[in-house]
DNA sequence: ACGCGGACGAGAACACTGATCTCGACCGGA
DNA sequence: TCCGGTCGAGATCAGTGTTCTCGTCCGCGT
């Protein structure tokens, strides 16, 4: 007689079921679910230390035997190897988002408009040179069968919208003037305007579009550079970064 | 009795040595090398179509398989599979600079700068969305263990070459202002300095620093729009791409 | 307080993978 | 012609993701 009821969803016997709080509606607070949450973590930091080493292609079973587990018990936490990888996927976009918002807030002078556009490139930067697995994992080349679940739209969404949060609050401060463009494309118009009233619903769209820009070239940059195209070519990679941000800096009119 | 003598570079006795003309000198007009050729682009061929489904995690037994072979038979034509990735690779720079070198020879207008750069953007582009598979291998994440050889760098170069180039005869033209930039860190001064003597000996290095930064954002939007970062957010995908590349045109003076 | 059901982890199994080695067979070049 | 080197097949090894089965054990609801 089988302990667990077939999955309702695919109607197959379902041996051991998709995890992911096991039972969905019970006690939050209860010590199974206790546990269990610490088991995860603990799997996603072990996954996160191989992830340092072995890049995108970690290894289940690795990571299994480094807590002195079996593969198998493994997907009592996680469905599947991809799961896991969705998982740590959503940390780092968290991550990144969070180093992004600490770097703007720590600027003092909030009028300095360059100076914060400048802390969160820096900021940006900084947390990937420091978790350069975690951001090949998010920023790199998708895994092939691989399609990003609805789950991590929000968390990828921070980062931008800390770039995007200077720009309005300077749009906001009238320190920063409508760069206006007249012969923007229609459906382009219908984007960008579905994206304002999400972010920054006072912002220009022209200045969105800019903002976008710099986000591009954010990422640009430091793709470039942990990917290894800058290599045989730039070694000032500090000045080098430093001096495009600044240039990006000034065509958005900060 | 081994029929073939240990490896001199490394010493053991080595079953297979490693190949890629297998015995150096040799006349290279002969049938043996001949076959052996045709043999290695039907090989890169067939793994440029599995590229295209499986991704970076293309299988040596699968590409064997397609071709009426067996795996270890792949192994007297590349040392292993990151070898035959990185002849993927090779091929995949030279394909996209060809790419943008044939974009910019497409425009007829010489003197039409601005058209010429955006011609090379979207010449990438269309290349990229064309083959978005090789694009992820080279722009991409890179493998872990897999550090790029040095026959790289000279394919790598040849789009941003294309580039440059462009700046390059604007200014040769007198059509093209120094942005002039007096504040640069050193370093980054010697690194412009070096690859200005090997791309583009009269171009100023402020020039050639911008044209660094169209490089970055060229690529940087490309690989937004393929990696899926732009996914539930821009659906108007061209407009996009073509407002950025336009507004980047625009800080660059073309 | 108690007992049961469900969560848990171990282990085996399956279908794969990259890589290595051995061994015949073949055939181009001298 | 004939021989040596190249080729491809097959077996093998270590390792992978995933599934299934089966005891065990303990937190939860009664």
């Amino acid at each position: 007689m089988p302990t667990e009821p077939p999955d309702p969803a695919t109607g197959r016997p379902a041996g051991h079921r998709t995890p992911s709080e096991p039972r969905p509606g019970r006690s939050a607070g209860s010590i199974r679910a206790r546990v269990r949450a610490e088991m995860v973590d603990e799997i996603k930091a072990t996954a996160r230390r191989h992830l340092a080493t072995d890049g995108a292609n970690l290894s289940l079973r690795a990571v299994a035997r480094d807590m002195g587990m079996v593969s198998s018990a493994l997907y009592r936490y996680f469905a599947s190897r991809d799961d896991l990888l969705t998982a740590l996927i959503i940390d780092a976009y968290n991550d990144c988002g969070a180093a992004a918002e600490a770097a703007d807030a720590g600027v003092a002078d909030r009028a300095d408009l360059a100076g914060r556009w400048l802390a969160v490139c820096h900021g940006v930067r900084h947390w990937a040179l420091a978790h350069p697995a975690e951001y090949a994992l998010v920023f790199g080349s998708p895994v092939p069968g691989y399609s990003a679940p609805q789950d991590t739209v929000a968390a990828a969404a921070r980062t931008p919208a800390a770039l995007i949060g200077v720009l309005a609050d300077g749009h906001a401060r009238g320190a920063l003037a409508d760069p206006g463009c007249d012969d923007v494309d229609p459906a382009l118009r219908t984007d960008l305007a579905r994206i304002r009233a999400l972010i920054a619903p006072a912002l220009p769209e022209a200045l969105l579009a800019d903002g976008a820009l710099g986000w591009t070239q954010l990422f640009g940059a430091v793709s470039f550079e942990l990917f290894g195209q800058l290599n045989n070519g730039v070694d000032a990679r500090d000045a080098y970064f430093d001096h495009q941000m600044r240039r990006i800096t000034g065509l958005l009119g900060l």
